[in-house]
DNA sequence: TTTCTTTAAGTGGTCAGACCACAGTATACA
DNA sequence: TGTATACTGTGGTCTGACCACTTAAAGAAA
């Protein structure tokens, strides 16, 4: 029984202003960063009221791929490309996403992305990741600085992937962990140790040994995550039969 | 210098209405499935003007938490979770993702599923990959029969790794693939020969042998990607200068 | 001139109410 | 009994007005 494919595209005027923008960045026409006309004039020129571009344009908002300023106008995304800010977290409120299985996600993937980036990184990356090794020794005192390059660390490793697409699921992942990650780095931690081990990792991927830059990267990743105190609950393998969840267990929706 | 996070958050009205979605999701009011209120009364609910809901509904449905159905009503997402229909396609529009990269991401991703899958999978999972794999041998003269049913087996083993992020966006993944997964099934390939290494995944899992079921999807995976047709073109990091893209040429942009 | 305040223009945000389009059900008619 | 029609409920679109924020220009004070 091949049912359909249900393919529910939204409403009529939405997706034309959608597939507008769409086409329109897919010749060249609108790139990163640049700004669109302002919502009478494009209604105007797609023949649509002001009410329904706006709709459509809401879509896009959304998708992360258009940022709206008040008062100033409506420019299309630039900067890292990631899945939209509240998506994750949403989803994950509908799905009861838990902690463990957000560091879960995101070993999987950095350790990949750190093999790739030891194959394939460039000279830039390389020198960038050095100067960010650089920043991190030089702000162990100073946790929240500490933190920009932290993170600047693991955004040039994705770059130096080649691969987009996992360098923009890895910036959702990481952006929706970043207030817990906060608060950790705030209080203690041996911000020394953390930075030798990024030192570790940029070395391996310098020098080209993937399954070294794989491992260290694993290593640094399940420290991070034990000293946050989310140590992957032993035993149960997955929700047993009843007690899909609790109303509200705060240990679970670190979103 | 840490500049502050921008934040961005949408308009007012619109987060109100998010935010007040999101907390009935949180506290259990609405779960998946679930009808909200018509939009003149939920609007009259939250002292809004009906258009202002309007904006805030559409921002849930593009991230694909709700599913407005026209003339019937709007409802919570069911289903496997996943990042919304024109999430990746879009961004991959605007940032020039490639096929190789699809795969790639995909290949990362499933490998780490198979293996969760063969460390926590439960019976009930087995059991529905069994049928899964039964089905396909059925349906091997039956070339869109055939990948639904493959598209369930890859779909069961997302789901008793027992991460449903990953499985969420495995999700996404695949679903943009899916077409022009269609026309590689379609045309020619030994189902028969296809159907064998899912058995052997499948026999993998089931045995508890994390490495070896990461080893064949693996390579069920690369056989699946060189019948497309798609190997990674060797070289080129990137778009360089110019040409970034012909208007169709329809082997790169199979998103 | 320089600086601060005020004003104006441009752009997105919200509102109100009317009407259109679609899906499902109830009703009337054959 | 069955089919066609009308009705009801729900989302989709339109119009045009007004609000709120940002920026820059114009004017006033130093």
């Amino acid at each position: 029984m091949a049912r359909a494919k249900p393919d529910q595209q939204e409403s009529h005027r939405t997706m034309q202003v959608v597939n507008h923008v769409r086409a329109m960045i897919e010749n060249g026409t609108l790139k990163p960063g640049d700004k669109i006309p302002p919502e009478r004039d494009l209604a105007r020129t797609l023949l649509i009221s002001r009410a329904s571009l706006r709709t459509g344009i809401g879509y896009l908002a959304a998708l992360g791929v258009m940022k709206i300023r008040h008062g100033v106008g409506t420019f299309v995304a630039d900067g890292p490309p990631d899945f939209g800010q509240d998506s994750l977290s949403f989803i994950g409120a509908l799905h009861g996403f838990q902690s463990w299985q957000m560091f879960e996600t995101r070993i999987l993937l950095e350790t990949g992305l750190a093999a790739l980036a030891a194959e394939r990184s460039r000279d830039e990356h390389q020198a960038a990741l050095a100067e960010e090794v650089a920043e991190m020794f030089a702000s162990v005192d100073n946790p929240t600085e500490y933190l920009i390059h932290d993170v600047a660390f693991h955004r040039i490793i994705a770059q130096a992937s080649g691969n987009p697409i996992l360098a923009a699921i890895m910036e959702t992942i990481v952006s929706s962990m970043y207030d817990s990650r906060r608060k950790t780095v705030e209080r203690s931690i041996d911000l020394r140790e953390s930075a030798g081990m990024h030192r570790e990792i940029y070395r391996a991927i310098r020098t080209r040994k993937p399954a070294e830059a794989r491992r260290l990267m694993e290593q640094h990743l399940r420290m991070a995550q034990e000293a946050q105190g989310l140590e992957r609950p032993v035993g149960k393998r997955g929700p047993t039969s009843g007690e899909k969840n609790g109303s509200a267990d705060e240990s679970q929706s670190a979103l």
